[in-house]
Parts: C-alpha cells; structure tokens; sequence
DNA sequence: CGATTCCCCTGATAGC
DNA sequence: TGCTATCAGGGGAATC
C-alpha cells in the first residue's frame, strides 16, 4: 500500500514530466471515488487547466493547477498513479505498450480514473479496491479542510524532532505501533513501515507507548529515519499492490525484514516472526527479539 | 473525549 | 468444479 515512501516516489517521478501540461479532458467509470465537487463539475472545471506544482504531504498526492486550483489524491490502499498512454476497448481503458509493465502486471489493469495531458500522455488512477479519495477544489479551501490540516508533522522534517516524538509517547497510552501510523500524530507511516521500523528498533508492536524507555524512544526516533530514507532510495514497496507511475515495482521488498512474513525465521536472531492484530491492522514482529 | 465497531470494495483463499 | 464465507486494510463516521 502506498505510504510515505511510496508518495514520495511517485511524486518525484510525475514531477517533470507533468509540470507545464494542461488537462485536456478527463474520464472515470466510478464517480464514488471523486469526493468533491459532483464528477460533471469536476470534468467542466479540470479541463484546460495547467499542472503547475505536484508534492506530497502525508499519504496525500497534491497536484497544483492555474488560478490556484488543487487536486488532492488519496490513493489509500491499493490505488496508484500511472503515467502513459491507455486506449478504451470495450469500455476499459488498456495500455497502448503490451510489453511494459503497465500492460503485463495486472496490479495496474484496475483503471478508474484517467486525465489527458496535452503532451498526449495520460495520468491513470488504478486502484483494484476503489478505496482511493480525490478532491478538487480552490487550494486554500482544500489546505485548510481536515483532510491536510490535522496531519502531523513530516517524520522526515526539521518539525518531527526528537523531543516532539518523546512528548507524543510519554502522552500516548496506545500500543506503539498504533501511535506510529496516526496520522495526526506523524504523517505518512502505515502498516508496512511500522512493522519494519520496529524490528530495526528491536521494539515489540504491543508496547505502550508510554512504558518506552527515553533510550528506546531515541532509537525508534532514528529508526523512522533510516527505514523511510531506504525505502525512497530504494522507491518503494511493491509487495502488494503498490507500483511505480511507469507500472514498475519498486526495490523495497526484498529488504523487508518482518512484514507479511508470519512464521518465517527472523533474519536477525532465527525467532518465528508472528502475527497479530492491534487496532484492527495486522502487526508483525520477531517475539524473541523485539521487547 | 477516547475507545471500539462498522463501512467502503473486490481479489485471493479456504472450506465444503 | 464451483459456490459461499472470510479476510485484508487507510481512514472516516457512527456508536458506545
């Protein structure tokens, strides 16, 4: 699914190659997935305006448009943005290049939203599940709604700093691994790198965030760092559903340690790695050594 | 206010 | 073989 990583790999790669277009038409075949405004209104207001800035924040995709419009895309779990050329048969829109990734990897093949670049390239929105959100509307109305402004702070920013981090798991009587993917607490961690920034940190999943000790915070605190920095060195991982815009999969996945490796050895100390729920997310660490 | 449950959706998988 | 039940999972809404 795509996190933080995986946003931010997207969002470098669409950078120069959407900056400067103009939207020149729009199509999508499940109009729940446009939040806001109504799809019609969506497609009248869209069409002729010019991409002029794309970044992320969060898990949130922001493209910026002329006359301070913004798109906010959400792409939740199992959406991803695609950058090609697709043409519509039968009713679904397929990609023109047979053998590349976007054609042979069915993950990109759930096309539900697409806009037409006037370089003749086209932005793709698959996502198999339909959880994906996009919004439309002026930039300020759409920065200040909830959906960008109760995030948290940037992990990898100068904001996210370790006595911030301290005070919000002193404060905190939630397991660690829920703490660590609240949004409005830090923004961008979900369920792949909460796992795997935990095992770095040698930390079980249950803990209280409360009960940490100041060093054990310390090094969850450069944990978050070190795996999210890897993971966009690396552009993200594909374990699942998640792809890059050119329909490729990123490098991450085999550099995982624990996530969806229940009863597999743990690379680090030969312990069973487990499974269990907290908050209704799948968790998975090494019982023996993450305390 | 915080904690829990439900819901959105559909492919994969297990059970029969 | 093929049908049905169950599950994953980010985040928001409803409920306790």
């Amino acid at each position: 699914m795509p996190e933080l990583p995986e946003v931010e790999t997207t969002v470098r790669y669409l950078k120069d190659k959407i900056i400067g277009q103009k939207i020149v038409g729009l199509d999508f075949d499940t109009p729940n997935l446009i939040k806001k405004p109504s799809p019609e209104e969506l497609k009248r207001q869209i069409v002729g305006k010019k991409i002029t800035k794309i970044e992320r924040k969060g898990k949130n995709i922001l493209i910026y448009l002329n006359q301070d419009y913004l798109l906010l895309i959400h792409q939740k779990l199992t959406g991803h943005l695609l950058y090609g050329k697709w043409q519509k048969e039968k009713g679904k829109w397929l990609p023109q290049e047979k053998n590349s990734p976007l054609f042979l990897d069915r993950q990109n093949r759930f096309i539900h939203f697409l806009l037409f670049l006037a370089n003749g390239k086209m932005l793709a929105l698959s996502d198999l599940r339909k959880f994906a959100k996009i919004i439309f509307a002026k930039k300020e109305e759409v920065l200040n709604s909830d959906d960008l402004k109760t995030l948290g702070p940037e992990p990898l920013s100068k904001e996210f700093t370790l006595a911030y981090f301290q005070k919000i798991c002193q404060k905190s009587n939630k397991p660690i691994k829920t703490l660590l993917m609240d949004q409005k607490l830090i923004s961008g961690i979900g369920n792949i790198y909460s796992d795997e920034i935990l095992w770095q940190a040698k930390i079980s999943p249950l803990r209280k965030a409360n009960s940490l000790k100041e060093k054990e915070i310390k090094v969850i605190y450069q944990k978050i760092k070190v795996v999210l920095k890897e993971a966009i060195k690396l552009q993200g991982t594909s374990i699942v559903d998640y792809r890059k815009p050119d329909g490729a999969k990123g490098e991450m996945d085999k550099f995982l340690k624990v996530y969806r490796k229940e009863g597999q050895k743990c690379p680090r100390c030969q312990g069973i790695i487990k499974r269990v729920v907290i908050n209704g997310r799948s968790a998975h660490f090494c019982p023996k050594c993450q305390k």
